[in-house]
DNA sequence: CTGAAAGCGCTAACAG
DNA sequence: CTGTTAGCGCTTTCAG
């Protein structure tokens, strides 16, 4: 079982090393039956091309990085997914902040290293901090937008527009924002979008918050939400209407019976939770194309292209005709 | 922005660059002035010694695979946290199966070739199949047994016993077993343990399955439940249990008032649903350390150790005294 | 303790 | 189209 490398099957075919390398690399560039020997004892000696090796010669990784706030939030996973997925020979190299996002600059710079570009999905750092930490690697950030790096974001206006007009169509018309995290790129998306639609329907908008984009984030927001006299309300994501929901039932308010709750990102816990969560879903396979393309794009040192893309409104259960 | 390498500090130190080299590698083979020099041009210079070269010397990647089924279930985000927290300097490749366990053997054919040692967690392929995927390739598998192969595992059992004697102790007497996948080690490792704890109290068990390890399946579950005449049941795990808890309330049957259920896993699903439920937490970061360590053991070719660590009981809303 | 030299396995001009 | 020849940046004997 001893290893296998290029001079091992140039050897064994009595060509140069190098013509092996060829017929892997630039296929196009030997004799048609010189490359289907070398393919074929190739593959009866179980030859693995040496990525490190590869990467050394070339300069280039092979790899790109792809750092997540944090994996426990149930929006990162399929997205992880789908980034794999649209990276297809390429190797992701994950790497999750755990919450901390004053640990992101060190982590880039560790990524930097191993990686031909980086894809990042950081939501709360500072545009400052970002641009300095990813130098001059090629970056694509996913969901917030930085003068003068690429971007792909999904906008979530059109679809909490559908969303307004949905519950706005059930007869609402005294709405809460449940505002996100200050700072927050996606968090400020969410509450202009929603202010916008509210200034141009004859709704009254109350705007409770901020609230942090968890679980007890929304129980808190419930809290406030009951003091109120609304009828629907807008949730920064699905884990804070969760806790939104959780929070008016176990205070003896029926949702959607007495008041409804729209979230958002359609993660998982959207279609479990009883009821379903009417929400916005992001389209994660689109999202992770045009991110890995945007990201081959600026590492072949192409321009800077901020992409954005549509959120599409889901309505479920926790959105019901006023009471 | 020129690159830095050891021969660049090397020059300006006037040393040779081997002694740089040395420096880091093997800071203990250079006399402590000139290292402490050395550290510092490096530093002034801003260098980052370049992984890559160092690999294809060395032979060894720096860096661990980890393989997952499925990303999108969420038991394995906080374990891909805590192997990461574990792993230190490695940079850990996490691999999605992406819930199709026939392609395990690929993902780890291609794993293989860009780590030191892998840790495995796949429940559904075979022991053959999985061995031979593995070839000599340091492996650690996570969560089920294989004859030689080194592994950890967290054993569920006492913590189920803990489950069933709460339920006892809340009274009930008829209870159900909704058995997960068959083939899974962790679902035979959980049907075995409450079967053991029935036979061993004054219970009587039905079993029911096996249901797909999803909402789904515990949707299914919940009407075949519905159908006998139990109070209390054992999901495979917190999702299945997300469903059966659904269909239960659908079916206008009162969680924990008319009938008790219990998951396993502990994953966010669990504390965030309505009633929170009562689970079986594992260990991630003992499991995470744990397996790291037996991973490096076995990288430096030692013997192949099983570990086992306990999960944890803990009680929530989901289970009640019994009507 | 440090310098010299030989690779790790592959790629990339450059000739032929 | 294919062989030659240099490296990529670092580690690692082997001398000294």
């Amino acid at each position: 079982m001893t290893k296998v490398t290029i001079y091992s099957i140039a050897e064994e075919l009595g060509v140069h090393a190098s013509t092996v390398s060829r017929a892997f690399s630039r296929p196009e560039l030997v004799k048609a039956d010189v490359r289907q020997r070398v393919l074929e004892t190739a593959e009866r000696l179980g030859f693995q091309p040496n990525r490190t090796a590869r990467r050394l010669a070339t300069g280039s990784t092979g790899a790109v990085g792809l750092l997540v706030p944090d994996i426990t939030n149930p929006f990162f996973p399929p997205l992880v997914r789908a980034i794999q997925a649209a990276a297809e020979e390429a190797t992701v190299i994950l790497v999750d902040a755990e919450g901390a996002a004053a640990a992101e600059p060190s982590l880039i710079a560790r990524l930097r290293s191993q990686v031909d570009g980086i894809l990042l999905a950081s939501p709360l750092a500072t545009d400052e901090v970002l641009r300095e930490a990813i130098g001059s690697t090629p970056t694509v950030v996913l969901n917030r937008e930085i003068e003068g790096v690429a971007s792909v974001v999904c906008d979530m206006t059109s679809a909490l527009h559908a969303a307004g007009d949905h519950v706005h169509d059930l007869g609402h018309r005294r709405i809460a924002l449940l505002a996100g995290t200050v700072g927050s790129w996606a968090a400020d998306q969410r509450r202009m979008a929603i202010r916008m639609w509210a200034a141009g329907a004859d709704v009254e908008l109350t705007e409770l918050g901020p609230f942090d984009a968890s679980y007890e984030g929304g129980r808190e927001a419930a809290e406030k939400l009951l003091a109120t006299d609304t009828t629907a309300a807008f949730a920064f994501d699905d884990l804070t209407a969760c806790g939104v929901v959780a929070g008016l039932v176990e205070a003896g308010c029926r949702v959607p019976g007495d008041r409804s709750v729209i979230g958002c990102d359609d993660v998982l816990l959207a279609r479990v939770l009883t009821p379903t969560l009417s929400t916005v879903s992001t389209p994660n396979e689109r999202l992770a194309h045009v991110a890995m393309a945007t990201l081959r794009a600026a590492t072949t040192g192409d321009e800077a292209t901020p992409s954005r893309l549509e959120g599409l409104f889901v309505p479920r259960q926790s959105t019901g005709r006023v009471a």
